[in-house]
DNA sequence: TATGTTTGTTCTACAAATACGAAAATTGAA
DNA sequence: TTCAATTTTCGTATTTGTAGAACAAACATA
């Protein structure tokens, strides 16, 4: 997978970004992963697949005023380029486009192995 | 990344597998992903995949027979497991109800910005 | 304006997944 | 029994994923 090749996780974080705009930034992204996939999520891990992605050119950022809330340091808001946009729908279209290509008989037998 | 979630090229390598049923094994996948994809794939990236996906226990495999042509060792044919097909799936619906909650500005914007 | 608390991001380290290709194994043909 | 064809196995390198501590900035309040 070089360079401009999607993660599976990568890919998860685009869409978030996507799904929470225009309000995503790190704690947020992190809060929908959980809410969304039950999984659990350190932060860190999705700043580092952030700025992956930032650097992949599919996400880019500008930091945004403060807000007026105890604490409050400024986030760092992210939104999808125009190049993370075709490449989440390229994702999707191949995937969808397999999915129709699995013959019944495979998952058929694969159901009957096992019950 | 841990151990029961299925990575991006994991998943590409067990919805091919579902595609080629019930003839896959290490070279026709690799065949089939060049094909569709157009992306390179060297075949150890392949069968490493094939033998991770294997212990996750989303595929199994066994020996077909030899065939009649010159040369020929015979080939591992892999099929999906209950497990795979389920694993397959929920990846599906998270994804597409993750695209679907994406609004339109998030991706208008991005096209407004790189044209 | 100093200090503590809260909210966020950056940094560092390591584990797991992916990628590559040469080597080894197995098979039918000569 | 040796050769050529086909396929898998193996060793190693690079990318991604995961984690959390360190660091920074903003507000509160005194």
């Amino acid at each position: 997978m070089k360079g401009t090749q999607l993660g599976e996780f990568e890919e998860l974080v685009l869409l978030i970004v996507g799904v929470l705009y225009p309000g995503a930034y790190g704690l947020s992204i992190r809060e929908e992963i959980i809410n969304q996939t039950k999984r659990k999520v350190a932060i860190g891990a999705v700043h580092s697949a952030l700025s992956r992605l930032e650097e992949k050119g599919f996400l880019e950022s500008n930091l945004a005023d403060a807000t007026h809330e105890r604490g409050g340091r400024r986030k760092r808001l992210f939104t999808i380029t125009a190049e993370g946009k075709r490449a989440l729908e390229k994702n999707h279209e191949l995937r969808n486009s397999l999915f129709s290509q699995i013959p019944d008989v495979a998952l058929k037998l694969a159901r009957v192995v096992s019950f």
